[in-house]
DNA sequence: GCCGTGACGGTAA
DNA sequence: GTTACCGCCACGG
């Protein structure tokens, strides 16, 4: 639980900025950042995860691990941090689980592949779609 | 209450 | 193209 208001308004947002991600996309921790209005802290974004509540625990918690795609949000290196023994295969078997195609590198390392699947890196939904509408030049 | 850490990103060299 | 360093701020020891 946060410690002061400011702090739980930070976290209110990120869960909520999570939760806009459609289902078998991907975005990264910056991305996230921006859409909260603060590019400047991708950092805390992921501590918000990490502080997210176990839906078995706080089942009535609007924000837990079963309401926030948690696993939708990885870095701006299109991999997911080995920040656990299992943690990163979790998220990897629930990113597949949403049809994302995700590719082990030769050191364990999981990149997924987000040009194909999901959001360009550090870019905000409208200008994804401006993309898409000028996809003419390659 | 201080110090180090961390599910990261950007810029510099 | 890659590696290194800094900053950001809540949390845990």
């Amino acid at each position: 639980m946060p410690q002061s208001e400011e702090a739980a308004a930070w976290f209110h947002a990120v869960y909520t900025a999570v939760q806009e991600i459609p289902h078998g996309r991907v975005t990264s921790y910056g991305h996230i950042a921006r859409l909260v209005g603060r590019p400047e802290r991708p950092r805390q974004v992921g501590v918000c995860l990490k502080h997210l509540p176990d839906a078995s625990k706080q089942p009535n918690n609007p924000f837990n691990n079963n309401t926030v795609p948690w696993q939708r949000v990885i870095n701006s290196r299109g991999s997911i941090s080995p920040r656990g023994p299992n943690g990163a295969s979790r998220q990897a078997s629930a990113l597949r689980r949403e049809g994302v195609t995700i590719e082990t590198g030769t050191m364990g390392e999981l990149t997924v592949d987000f040009e194909m699947y999901g959001w360009f890196p550090e870019m905000l939904p409208s200008e994804a779609a401006e993309v898409e509408d000028d996809s003419d030049e390659d």
